[in-house]
DNA sequence: AATCACGGAGAACAGTTGTTAACTGCATGG
DNA sequence: CCATGCAGTTAACAACTGTTCTCCGTGATT
C-alpha cells in the first residue's frame, strides 16, 4: 500500500515544509493578511516563482498550517479525556498539557490564536471547522462520564464549547508568559486551573 | 472651562475622524498590520502625507481605534453591573446588551476581536490594558455582591476575567451571526446565556 | 492689519509587491 | 535508454508602498 516516495517527492514535501516553517516564523510578529508571497519565498532561499508550485495563495498556504497545528491535537485530546480520574484531576492534566504544548510549538498556537479572527476568511472558516470538531470530541467524551448524566446532548455541546475556547484562552495566556520568569507562569497556571475549576463546578451543579 | 473649538480644530477633528472611519471600514476584511496609510487616505479623499498630521504611524492610528471602541464602555458596564438584581437576571441582560452592541458597533467589535491577539504589538498592549481596566471594574462591582461574599480579592479578579474573555467571546459569536437568520441569532444567544449561566452557577458554589 | 502656525496638496524617491512567461536540469516511467 | 513531466529559475511587468521635501491657503494671534 505504501509506495516509497521518490527522491523528487521527498524533495518536493522538504521545500514544502520550508516554506511553512519559515511563514509560521514571520507570523510571530504580523497577522497572515499582511505575509507576502515573496517574503516566505526569501526566508527559505527560494525563488518567489516556486511558491505556487506549492500553494495558490498565502491564504492557501494558512489553510495548510491550520491543518499542521491543529491536525495532529485530535487523538491527544482524546487521550487525555479517556483517561480516567474526577474532574478536578482532569483539569490539573489539561492545564499542564496545555503549558506543554504552548512550550514546545508556540508559533503553532500564536498562529492559531491571531487568525481565529484574523482577516483571512478562509483560514477563519477551517480555524473555525478544526475547533468544531474539537467540541464534538469533548461532548462524545463528556457523554461517557458521570458529571453530565441525564444532561441533554446540546447542554454537553454548551460545555464542550466553552472547555474548547477555555483551553483556547489558556493556551494564549501561557503564550503572553512565555518570556517572562518563573514565576509569572506559575501564576498563570493557577489563574487557569482555576478557570476550568470553576467551570467544572458550575458543571456539577448545572441539574438544579 | 471648555474653551469653544476653533473652525480650523474643528476641521482636524473632522478628517481624523473620517479617517479612523475609513480604517475601521477596510478593518472588516483585513488586519491592521496589512492595513496602508495610502490605502486609508485614499478612502477618505485625502493626500497621503495628510495622514502625518493626525497619526504617526497605521499602529499609531489602532491604539486611537482601541480607544474609541472600548473607551466609552467602562460606564455602560458599570451600570449594569450595578443595577440590582439576581445573577440570572443579570446574565439575561448583559446578553441582550452585548447583542444590542454587536448590532449597533460591529465594526468595533470586529476590530476588537481581531487585534487582541493581531500582529501589532502596541494595539494589542492597548486591547489588554482595557480588558485589565474591565475587569478589575467588574471585581470591584463584585464585591459588592452578596454572591462573592467572603471570596479573594484574588478569586475575584479571577472571576472577573472569566465574565471579561466570555463576553468578547459571545460579542464574537454574534458578529458571525449577524447576516445569519433571525432563527440562528436566537439559538446564539440563548447559546451564550446558558454558558455564563453556568459560570454564575459555578460561582454559586465556589467555597465548598 | 500684518504675521505666524499649521492642515493639507503635490511631486518625487527607492523599494516592494503579485503574476506572467519562457527556460533549465534531472528524476522518473515506459 | 530515452523521452517526458515537473520542481525550481530567471527576467520582466505594472502597480503599489512609506517617507521626505517643498509649497500653498487660510484661520489664528498679537
Amino acid at each position: 500500500m505504501s509506495h516509497t516516495l521518490g527522491i523528487r517527492q521527498v524533495q518536493k514535501l522538504k521545500t514544502r515544509q520550508a516554506l511553512m516553517d519559515a511563514a509560521l516564523g514571520l507570523l510571530e510578529e504580523q497577522s497572515l493578511s499582511s505575509l507576502g508571497l515573496r517574503e516566505v519565498t526569501r526566508a527559505v532561499g527560494v525563488a518567489p516563482t516556486a511558491f505556487y508550485r506549492h500553494f495558490r495563495s498565502t491564504a492557501d498556504l494558512g489553510v495548510a498550517l491550520v491543518e499542521a497545528a491543529l491536525g495532529s491535537l485530535h487523538p491527544v485530546l482524546g487521550d487525555l479525556m479517556s483517561a480516567v480520574g474526577d474532574s478536578d484531576e482532569l483539569v490539573e492534566r489539561a492545564v499542564d498539557l496545555i503549558a506543554r504544548h504552548v512550550d514546545a510549538y508556540p508559533a503553532h498556537v500564536r498562529f492559531i490564536a491571531r487568525e481565529r479572527h484574523g482577516g483571512v476568511q478562509p483560514v477563519r472558516a477551517a480555524i473555525q471547522g478544526q475547533l468544531a470538531r474539537f467540541a464534538e470530541e469533548v461532548r462524545a467524551e463528556l457523554a461517557k462520564r458521570p458529571e453530565t448524566a441525564g444532561w441533554t446532548d446540546d447542554d454537553r455541546l454548551m460545555l464542550a464549547g466553552l472547555y474548547v475556547d477555555q483551553m483556547l484562552m489558556t493556551a494564549s495566556l501561557f503564550l503572553e508568559a512565555l518570556d517572562e520568569p518563573e514565576e509569572e507562569r506559575a501564576r498563570a497556571m493557577r489563574l487557569a486551573s482555576r478557570r476550568m475549576r470553576l467551570i467544572s463546578i458550575g458543571c456539577r451543579h448545572w441539574l438544579d
